[in-house]
DNA sequence: AATGAATGAGACTTCATTCAT
DNA sequence: TATGAATGAAGTCTCATTCAT
């Protein structure tokens, strides 16, 4: 009985976090009601309680679960070679925001709103700082100068590309990486 | 009409705008209240109501406001110089991010969380649109390759740039955009 | 001094009510705001408390103007004529609503919105009596049967009429009353 | 769905309506305030909520209620029997203003407020289209002249003594019918 | 597990009225 | 006399959350 039954249940439990990241992305998260979400999961505000005990505990179980994804991408990213350079990190980078289109925008909404203050500081800072140890090991290993002024800056340039290409449909974002990445030196080989 | 009505009203009114995007800054547009802006103000609820007709309408006029001190500031640097240096573009922006603090991190919020759609979109385009059109100028002048899409490069790394300064106290602002600036060849003399 | 100054603030007074009387007609009693009326009498709020205490204030003041006007055309019509027929009656009551015709709507609305009770049920009243009392000398006068159950069912039954025709716009009034006159017996000579 | 939840529901739908209609009839429809209802049909504000969504929903829900019921009872009368008299009509429209008298007066009420251009045109407009072809039939058949015009005439005098009788406790409604109907020819045998 | 009825605090907004000038 | 700024109580409506079934 067990297995059937925690099945649906996290089949319920996921419906809930997809819809409702997707919701939380294109409202924001104050105007996102919890209601909204349960009635396009198809459940019954009551059941949602029943998996979630609270509104902050769905958008924390969305950013664990996004953070548990994107750590696996880069695992998988880091296993299936022998190292990082720049430029896997950066298309690595937008593969996920991609991807995930949508937890991106709810990340960044988040970190400016101040909403994150009171519930999800920790997940913010958490995928900040995996973000910034990769790309400075990637900086150090391509010898460039000044690795950690150099990782604050690309990271803000690419939180500032990622956002205007979540925000436009037309946005070029393969072109614009491309002269991203043609601002610092490659490695000779590929 | 008569001066002294004109003087008050326009003393509260000022105040209202103030705290309210100190307000809307901290704490985001959806969560501040009306109270919370009218008790920080030292003014009725009422009295609020008196001056703008709805929420929508005080951040509506926070942008307002916003746009041309925005405008004003370019204006001013157009207008005691020859012609803007794609150094002189980037140190402007940074010196108004620094002077708005506020606006910035409300203007980069709301341009993530959807609101802009019901209220501020408008104002939000016409933001990006001036100061797009000002800096593919600089690059055209500077006869860099490609100056659209480095404007849109730019433009982006700008806007993330700022916001990690805006939501990092000890974010070094000068050195990371020294460093950028160094991706960029220099006009001759100073 | 003092007769310029009476006259500007009469013919303030004045406007004030006619004013009202129009707001209250069109959109009701309670949804008409006392600023409503300001702005649309060109005067300030301030003034406006200058002339009447409370709305309540500009209510009955619309009330006592109107029952003035009222009986003095009963008066007159009494004066300039030896006696008052039934035709002469209701051709005279008619005359009173379509001259009135924002005041009749708003006496029936209150006397049917309950408001009348906290407010001017004492002219309400007055009104009604003052008709009845001159209804049933006519009927008396014309020697019709059951001169006080004729009244009530005439009374009831022009207020019916008078209601439809403040209504529709293209409502027969004269043919229907023409009709109405059919029913009970002509005097003999004109 | 369950039957159960319906069941609750509908209980506590049709107390609101039942409520509503009383507090509206007894004070008017702006001075009554939903607080007022789900105070007095011992349920909390935000039930009423669930239930409807406006203040106007409240109203048009009691309208539409109404409008139903008014509509069945002539239906029932028109079944049993083989057509409608002019005495059969009067005496059926009074019956029905006696067992809904406060939804009567709040018709009354909204016809003549303004409000009606708002909320309820609609709803006004069928009773009124209602009893009118009904009304009209009756007078073909029975060989009135001016059947046009005498059903616009007794649909007025009909309101008239209507709001009399809801609003005076001591009416002789049932005499002034009799009266009423006196000055119509009466059919032969019945 | 699952439902949706029910709650109540609190949000936005309105408005009669007062007050300083 | 005349203005409109200022107030605050009260109204409509929302929403996270709990509860009975």
């Amino acid at each position: 009985m067990s297995t059937k039954f925690v099945q649906k249940r996290d089949a319920s439990m996921q419906l809930i976090l997809q819809v409702g990241l997707d919701l939380f992305a294109e409202n924001g998260y104050s105007p996102t009601t919890i209601r909204m979400i349960a009635e396009k999961a198809g459940i019954s505000l009551g059941l949602l309680y029943n998996y979630f005990k609270s509104k902050e505990e769905v958008l924390r179980a969305i950013f664990q679960k996004n953070i548990r994804d994107i750590q696996a991408d880069w695992r998988n990213s880091k296993e299936s070679d022998q190292g990082i350079t720049l430029n896997r990190f950066i298309r690595q980078f937008f593969k996920n925001v991609k991807n995930n289109n949508h937890f991106w925008i709810l990340f960044y909404d988040l970190r400016l709103s101040g909403t994150t203050a009171l519930v999800v500081t920790n997940e913010v800072k958490e995928i900040e700082s995996v973000l910034q140890k990769i790309l400075e090991n990637c900086l150090v290993e391509a010898e460039i100068a000044f690795p950690g002024l150099e990782a604050k800056l690309l990271l803000a340039s690419l939180d500032g590309v990622a956002q205007h290409f979540l925000l436009q449909n037309s946005f070029p974002v393969n072109d614009v990486v491309h002269l991203l990445l043609m601002k610092y030196p490659q490695p000779n080989a590929k």
